[in-house]
DNA sequence: AACCGTCGCAACCGCCGAATT
DNA sequence: CAATTCGGCGGTTGCGACGGT
């Protein structure tokens, strides 16, 4: 167990950058708890990754978000939720920490969206319940993207896949009270709008329970 | 110039599932 | 097979920067 009291918190220092960044170029990712105790850095291992995740990660863009990335991420919302590492791994060289600042401070603004709780997820569950939208992943032709660009793509995109699809089947109901997504509702042309890297993952799940909703 | 409220982002927290022992 | 550890995720918080008065 670690003892809880000798990690530092707060804000990255420049010198404790560079000591996690020296590391993982010698060493690579991963194993972020053994990077304390082989670095002398008093951070734990989940605060090392999140830096180096978010911040220090050569493949990070900085920056504002352009107006390609914000709609990428609009319609990335609409059809997987807040599945921000989902959502991320689409939208090059974003981060879901990124990602999910950048929806709740400017996009939930844009699109008038009142902050809530995971209002779709829970209509979603009640829903795919009601209407027996069964995990996507049970069926029998159901791979995982084969091809995604984040780091754990594969993992969580089978983690709780049923979830999202059936968010994004169900979204018709969720959306009742909200313009936004009203007024985003994907359609199959809208589908189509979406560039070639974003559906290529997409592609391997089964789509057309989607399409008897809309 | 000083104060105050708001905003935006980095970082933390709690939880969960997978992997390892 | 159970217990423990690890890695990852989404939600939330804290704080510095900034703008308005």
């Amino acid at each position: 167990m670690e003892s809880k009291n000798e990690h530092r918190k707060g804000p990255w220092t420049v010198e404790e950058d560079r000591i996690l960044m020296d590391h993982i170029r010698v060493h690579g990712k991963g194993k972020w708890n053994r990077i304390a105790k082989t670095t002398g850095l008093k951070r734990c291992g989940k605060s090392c990754r999140l830096r180096w995740i978010n911040y220090l990660s050569p493949g990070v863009k900085r920056g504002d978000f352009s107006e390609e990335e914000e709609d990428l991420i609009i319609r990335l919302h609409n059809l997987l939720g807040n599945r921000w590492s989902l959502i991320a791994g689409r939208v090059p060289g974003r981060t879901d920490n990124q990602v999910k600042n950048h929806w709740n401070t400017h996009l939930c603004k844009k699109l008038g969206i009142k902050k809530g709780k995971t209002r779709i997820g829970s209509s979603l569950q009640s829903l795919s319940k009601k209407n027996n939208l069964t995990s996507v992943s049970s069926e029998p032709n159901f791979e995982p993207p084969s091809n995604c660009s984040g780091e754990t793509e594969a993992k969580t995109a089978t983690k709780d896949d049923s979830q999202s699809m059936c968010r994004f089947a169900s979204t018709q109901e969720a959306t009742t009270e909200d313009n936004y997504e009203s007024s985003f509702w994907l359609s199959k042309d809208d589908l189509n709008l979406l560039t070639p890297f974003l559906m290529e993952p997409l592609n391997s799940y089964s789509l057309d329970f989607a399409w008897g909703c809309l």
